[in-house]
DNA sequence: CCAACCTTGACACGCTTCTGATAAGGTTGT
DNA sequence: ACAACCTTATCAGAAGCGTGTCAAGGTTGG
C-alpha cells in the first residue's frame, strides 16, 4: 500500500475528504491521480497535510493566507512589489531633500508596478 | 503643513477615513499621533497608502493577505514554519530509506513547530 | 463657546472562506 | 452484479473581510 485514496488520506491526516479537495483547490497540495481519476496521496503528501494542519492551528492562519504565501513564491512580480512596498520604510534616505522625496518614491514604485508583465 | 489628519489624508490618497483606521488595524500603516491622540500622516505614510492601493488593485490581493506578509516579516517562528513547509517538497532526499522518511519529516517539523516562542 | 474636526465603539450589509451534506454518475473488487 | 468506493457540482450555513454609517464624547481655533 503505497498511496491512499481520499477517504483513507482523510482518516490518517485529520482532514475531511471535502477539505482535502478544498486544499487542492487552494493550490497547496495536489495529489497525483490514478488513470481513472482517483486522487492518490503518497507519504509525502500525507506528511505535508499533517504539518499543514499544525501550521494553521499553531499560528491561527487560514488556507488563503498560506495560499498567498504560495503565490508569493511563484509570482516574481508580486513578490517584488510586496518586498518593495515593505522596504519603503517611512524614512527618507540621506541626501534626498524633503521636497523631492515624494516624487522620488513615487517614481520608484511606478517603475515597479507599471509593467503589466503576465507571470504565467 | 507637514502632516495631515485622517480626513485630509483620506482625500489625498483615495482611501476613506474608515479604511485608514482599518489599514492601521491590519498592522500595515500606523501613523504617528498628536499629543491628544489625533492620527498624523506624513509624506511617507501618504505615499505608502497610495502605493498600497496600487498593489492591492494590480495583483488583486486583500489587506489581510498583505497583513499576513507583514506578519511573516515580524514573526520569525511563523516565517520559519512557512518556509519550512514549502521547502518540504514531496521528494525525499537521497540516502533516507522510504520507511524512515515519514518519521524523519515528522521529527523535522515537530522540532520547528513545537517551541511556543512568543515573538513580541 | 461653538463649529468643525478628531477619537473609539458598534451595527449592518454584501461578499468570500471554510466546512458539511447531498446528488448524479463512474470505478473497483469479489 | 453489487457494495463500497471514487468523481464533479451544488446548496447551505457559520465565520470573517471590506466598507459605510451612526453615536457619544474629546480637541481645536476663532
Amino acid at each position: 500500500m503505497d498511496a491512499l485514496t481520499i477517504n483513507e488520506a482523510a482518516r490518517t491526516t485529520g482532514w475531511s475528504a471535502r477539505m482535502l479537495r478544498y486544499v487542492e483547490d487552494a493550490g497547496l497540495i495536489e495529489p497525483s491521480r490514478s488513470t481513472s481519476g482517483y486522487r492518490l496521496y503518497g507519504p509525502a503528501e500525507l506528511q505535508r497535510l499533517r504539518t499543514l494542519r499544525q501550521l494553521l492551528e499553531r499560528f491561527d492562519v487560514g488556507l488563503t493566507e498560506v495560499g498567498f504565501a504560495a503565490r508569493l513564491r511563484r509570482d516574481d512580480a508580486l513578490r517584488a512589489a510586496v518586498d518593495h512596498w515593505f522596504a519603503a520604510l517611512p524614512r527618507r534616505p540621506a541626501g534626498v531633500p524633503a521636497d523631492d522625496w515624494l516624487r522620488w518614491e513615487q517614481d520608484k514604485h511606478q517603475k515597479l508596478l507599471m509593467p503589466i508583465k503576465e507571470t504565467a
